[in-house]
DNA sequence: ATGATACTAAAGTTTGCGCTTGACTATTCT
DNA sequence: AGAATAGTCAAGCGCAAACTTTAGTATCAT
């Protein structure tokens, strides 16, 4: 049956895409690679903070980093997209499918327009 | 009480994605629509506890619902999977193109970063 | 009308998240 | 060596999320 909510992946990579300050990150990443402090520069808040988000990020398997001598630099993790991708594509396969099915035979009694 | 209208932003969307009991609701509603008794059956929480979950996907246009006499019967809305998916889609070109103008050439050099 | 059904609303608790500060380590520069 | 730079660690604060329970409101069945 469903399981109790058990930790998985996925749980991590939409956790991690639910926040605009680690969506911003990895936008920025998309473009280039970058250090913490690179990453950090355009933000309000403080280096510790943006360490914090580069940490989920790189827990959820959307990014990954090296540190070489003082500087840790971050990049983008592909893999971590595809599992995201993967989980909304089987979705809307069933979603569109129901939908198209639902248009043609639209005689339910769906009539008070709700909410 | 809905707000009606409300315009799914990619946080709530994203938010709503993180937690796996949503994301199981999201599952069976994607076979056919249900009643929240129906939706909430399987897991092991109070009904209340999946009326909030219900709530959150609502709120973040995965779902709509519609009560007709006693009874709630929710449904996916298709278009709040789109938001979603844009956002990964448009991203994932930018990453891909960049691993692969990585391989070409590996020292781009990188200062003042405009857009 | 009475009672069961299907939610809905509100309040309270616990846990986790996002962020800060302050102290600390490791590297590079002069 | 001493000072600046780049990041790390840990404690703590405030707020929101995820549940719970309790109580209440329609609606349907008998």
């Amino acid at each position: 049956m469903s399981a109790p909510a058990a930790p998985s992946d996925t749980d991590a990579v939409f956790q991690a895409l639910g926040d605009a300050t680690r969506r911003a990150i990895l936008e920025r990443l998309s473009r280039r690679p970058a250090s913490i402090s690179d990453i950090a520069a355009p933000f309000d808040m403080s280096l510790a903070a943006v360490v914090q988000h580069v940490q989920v990020l790189e827990r959820s398997g959307l990014v990954r980093s090296n540190k070489i001598g003082r500087v840790r630099t971050c990049e983008i993790n592909p893999q971590g997209l595809a599992l995201a991708r993967q989980w909304l594509d089987e979705r809307r396969q069933l979603w569109e499918d129901r939908f198209h099915r639902l248009a043609e035979f639209l005689d339910e009694e769906e009539d008070g327009g709700g909410d």
